[in-house]
Formats: C-alpha cells, structure tokens, sequence
DNA sequence: ATTATCTATAGATCTATAGATAATGC
DNA sequence: ATTATCTATAGATCTATAGATAATGC
C-alpha cells in the first residue's frame, strides 16, 4: 500500500468527486465528512489533502460536476425534441425521474447554496450550472416562459420530496407537469 | 440563579421555540447547536433538555411555529383580496417579502425535510404548513392553478436566494411575478 | 419537596495536520 | 528523490447526561 502512479492518482482524485457529487446530493455538504467520502471511494481520509486544500475545495468541484452532468442530460433530451414539445418533454423527465431517483442537484444543495457566501466558489458553481440548464430549458423559445417553467419543476420537486404525504406530493408534481403542455 | 416560577418556565420554553424558529430558517438545522440556541434565548444549554427530550423535538416545535406564523402572514393578505387578485398578490408579497428578508421556512428547511424520515415529526410538521399554504392561495379558485403558483413562487425563491448573481436572481423571480397577472 | 436552571463533562463526531511508509519516476 | 496514501492525533465542535444550586410551591 504505497503510493499509487500519478495516473492512478488522478483517475482517484476523480473517482473521489464523482463520489462527492453524489453523497453531497444525497446527505448535503455538511451531511459528509471527509472520511466518510475517502472510505466509499475506497481510500483513507488522510489522502484527502493532497488531492485538495480543504473540503469547501471539493465541494465546489463536486458541484460543478453534477451540474455538467445535469446539463448534458438535459441537453440530450431536448435535443429530440421539436420546439413546441421541449417545455413538456423535459418538465415530464424532470419530474419522473427526481421522485423516482434523486437526481437533480438543485432541490438537494440550494438550500445551503443560500447560505454561502455569495462569491464562494461552490455557489458560483451551483449558479452556472443553473444558468446552463435556464439555458437548455429556454432553447430558441420565449425566455420568460422557460424561467417560470424552471421555478415551477424546481418548486415542485423540493416540496414534494420535504413531504411526508406521497398523495400531496403527487398532486404538487401532476400540476406542473399539466403546466409544459403545449 | 435558581429555579424560574412555572409561569416563567413557560415563557422560558415559548421563547427558545421562537428563537429556535428564526436560528433553524437562516442556519439550517444541523447548523445551530443547542448551546447557540439557548444562549441566543438567554439560557445555558443544560437547561434545554428539562423543557425538551431531545433536538428533533424543539425541531419539529419551531417548524410547527414558522408555518403557522407563514400561513397566518397568507391568510392576512389574501383576506384583502379579491378572487381575481389573490394570487398575484400572495406572490407579489412573497417574492418581494423573501429576497428583502429571510421570511418563508419552506426554501431555507425543504431540503433537510426530504433527508428526514417520512414519517418524523418534524417533516410532518412541515408538511402540514405547505398544506395550508397550498389552500390559502387556493381560496375559492382553482386547486391546479393555485398549485402550480405555489411551485413556481417556492423554485424561484430557492433559486434566487442560492444564486451568486442577483441579476439572473431578480430574472427568475421577475418571470414568476408576472406569471400571477390576473 | 419539587424542579427550572446551571456547571461540568462524557462520548462521539469532524476538519485538518504531522509524520511514516512504500512505490513511482528520474 | 519525490510523492500518493496511510496511521495517528490535535483541537474544535456537538448532543446528551449527571449532579449541584437555589427559588418555587405545597
């Protein structure tokens, strides 16, 4: 158990963000401890701190991550979709699969988003990436329309998965999915 | 320093569910420990578990407390409405009442409600409110619109206020302000 | 006598650092 | 020689409990 080759080392460093995006969506920031995060990608937490300054440092990458990966899906749906239909067909997506999966970072992080500082990295991270998928959402369409669509789809699944009432749930998400309809 | 009368016991116990309404909306929960909590209402923290058994309890109590004050705050306003105006105005105030101060539980505590069991006190606590939200915007009009409305003003709210640029921010909102126009 | 509150502390975290280890890379 | 990773630990939390204190309430 020595030290790995710096190929290794970086194919690591990867695997420990992509292993932060997903237990920081999952527990929020605070939620993970770095040695929490070291063990599931299979490492001690002492190598945590060659790979970053501090935890505020993955945080930011871990951010940045999941919402690339947020965009490129997003991306990949509209792409095979005509205009009239895109507003649905990514409304529909969202929905489904953020009750079925956790899958969409911004119900899970905005909230403690909100009380960073307003330029730290990990927010400036978080806002691109919102901006990206607006972006996505807004395609060659009424950029108005798309902005409260994307409030609404947000809106909707951070209240249905705080509820504790699966029906009121459903109700919440029905109404914003009948909303993209063209 | 001795023992309070009863009656100050329970003010006592009154003003730390407050305090601890305000400390979990702009901390987050997990971010006030009980040593802030009493201290910020003028106590040592020893003093905390003779009023209370445990931290989920003062949660579930001050979550109690922020919706009630919440759907008391929408019930005054929509009461000098008329049928057509309620909406709008219940958003009007809401987006411009949220970004000025830190007024609404439901952006700041949704995201640690959906990492609750379902079924803990305090996700039902917190869902209950949104409940009651969900039927003051609601009034005599339509359930769906009423539902959607609430989605859309709770994304753009969650946005703006995780957002590092009050430009898109003020964006966001805005779509979801006129969106209500009667 | 009872009990609301205080002081003190146990036990379990969590971030970050220090120094050891062993394999890479020159 | 360098460095990625490991072991061990310092120092700072945080929840909850134990026992002391002093005023209430009978």
């Amino acid at each position: 158990m020595g030290r790995a080759s710096k190929e290794q080392a970086a194919l690591n460093r990867v695997r420990v963000v992509e292993t932060a995006a997903r237990m920081f969506q999952e527990h929020g920031v605070a939620g993970v401890g770095i040695a929490d995060l070291m063990a599931a990608a299979g490492m001690t937490h002492g190598g945590f701190y060659r790979q970053f300054a501090c935890k505020d440092d993955v945080a930011a990458e871990a951010c940045t991550h999941a919402m690339d990966r947020a965009v490129g899906y997003w991306s990949d749906i509209a792409a095979r979709q005509s205009e009239e239909s895109r507003l649905s067909a990514l409304t529909d997506s969202y929905v489904a699969g953020n009750m079925a999966q956790h899958k969409c970072p911004m119900p899970a992080l905005a909230g403690e988003m909100a009380r960073e500082p307003i330029d730290s990295p990990v927010r400036q991270a978080f806002t691109q990436g919102v901006r990206g998928l607006a972006d996505v959402l807004t395609g060659d369409g009424e950029r108005e329309r798309a902005l409260r669509q994307l409030a609404a789809m947000v809106g909707a699944v951070t209240l249905a998965r705080a509820s504790s009432d699966p029906v009121f749930a459903a109700e919440i998400l029905g109404a914003v999915r009948r909303m993209a309809r063209p």
